[in-house]
DNA sequence: GTTCACACGTCAATGCCGTTGTCATAAGCT
DNA sequence: AGCTTATGACAACGGCATTGACGTGTGAAC
């Protein structure tokens, strides 16, 4: 099989389907982003995608390798949608909330290819520039270069571990999604006290608080911890001292 | 169908299959481990997984509703090794940690399954018995209960989160692992300083961060942090306020 | 010790799924 | 106008989870 696919800039035959469309990767591309989102995670199949474009499922492999081919190329826009417009207030806990909130907030809006993508390392340009600013933000702020990689590496690795988890629970078929949030509310709202004093104590917060995610707090917590950090470390050197980063401060 | 399950302790009559393995609960549970430890997360089928039990596929839904109920008994198994041997020691912090720690470990020697498993609430014994243990550190520390369920919350996603962000990277075939390391080392490391001036400055620092989690440290940071806002509740209440949790405490 | 209900392993079938080899046809070049 | 070949369609393969029906041997009852 010499190769299936023809990288779309090579493209020039644009042959209709029976039904009279035209295909292409970026069809292809919004058109799975539709069904996803309005038909769930689980109508993400090669033969619903074929039905969704009015065309044969198989003719998607000529212009994806494999459908984990297709989920690297929608999830290559998440990280990018997260950045677009955003621009440094120079409050760099602003900013780093704000970041990690879009970036949270840009894998949710398809759970399916972002449980898929939220974990890997690409080295692409959305994410080299993603780094790079938060890197500057907390340069900017003062942060001495050991301090900035380390809560970079942790703010990070946090957002995209909650984006991951929290996809997965949007992912899930509706009946189990169900199931998870029954457990709070039957299962644990009947615990005995005698055997499980402190569930028994705080079940009604608990079936409240599982509803929503956990990372907004999560992310507050770290920023607050990074921020005594840097007062600590600050209340030695004064203000004003290094800043060699936060080149896009105010811009 | 009337009901296909019947639960484990209810089970009186053990019959072999017919390679003559009597089947368990929990020798499926174990039986599964170390398929999906030897083969791989794609191994994880019904049908493999029968005949790595030395049995027919169908006979697994004697004893799970379905592949997911399957799952979360795996994740349970987990917790519940987490938490072998642990007991409070009185100092809530040093104990929060201890549980984060195991818990991420736990998962992690089954990466495969933890991928898959990591997601999910199980509402089964041994999550109940962590969820009560932690609440109890919790609520024994002095943090108010709506405090201490948020806390509990951020807490534990940020584990299970982290726990499947690393298991996916432990999962990777050996190549694709270096491979996304390397991607620091070689791509990173060779960025114009006048594009990139805040990666430039911290190349070599962020190769060598990255190659470890960002779990540790992550914690770190969520539990000073909940020091932080417990010393400021503290602060008006004096110490030895409310008590109400910690029922294991000094056990 | 014999009987007997039924728990539970097995079989077969259903309807999905991703993927691929092959063919036919129309697009676009010469 | 003719040719090449890109590209869509078709059919098939093997695998998947799940289910209903079946029959066998277990373990309790007496």
């Amino acid at each position: 099989m010499a190769e299936r696919v023809v990288p779309e800039p090579h493209r020039r035959r644009r042959r209709p389907t029976k039904q009279g469309v035209v295909l292409s990767e970026q069809l292809i591309v919004d058109t799975t982003l539709r069904l996803v989102g309005s038909h769930g995670a689980e109508a993400l199949t090669v033969r619903r995608l074929g039905a969704a474009l009015g065309a044969d499922p198989s003719a998607i492999y000529r212009y994806f390798h494999s459908t984990d081919d297709l989920l690297l190329a929608l999830a290559d826009e998440f990280v990018g949608r997260a950045q677009k417009g955003w621009r440094p207030t120079g409050d760099w806990r602003a900013d780093l909330r704000e970041i990690g909130l879009r970036l949270h907030a840009a894998y949710q809006t398809h759970p399916q290819a972002a449980i898929l993508a939220a974990h890997r390392t690409t080295g692409r340009e959305h994410e080299m520039r993603a780094v790079e600013r938060i890197l500057g933000v907390l340069r900017g702020a003062g942060f001495p270069d050991v301090e900035a990689v380390r809560i970079y590496h942790a703010f990070v690795d946090q957002g995209l571990a909650f984006a991951a988890l929290d996809a997965a629970a949007l992912a899930l078929p509706p009946a189990a999604q169900a199931a998870d949030l029954e457990v709070w509310q039957a299962r644990y709202g009947r615990l005995d006290a005698s055997t499980h004093p402190n569930i028994a104590a705080t079940a009604g917060l608990l079936a409240q608080d599982m509803r929503r995610s956990g990372y907004p707090f999560a992310l507050e917590l770290l920023l607050e911890a990074a921020a005594a950090r840097l007062a600590a470390t600050d209340g030695n050197a004064a203000t004003g001292g290094k800043t060699g980063g936060g080149t896009e401060r105010g811009r």
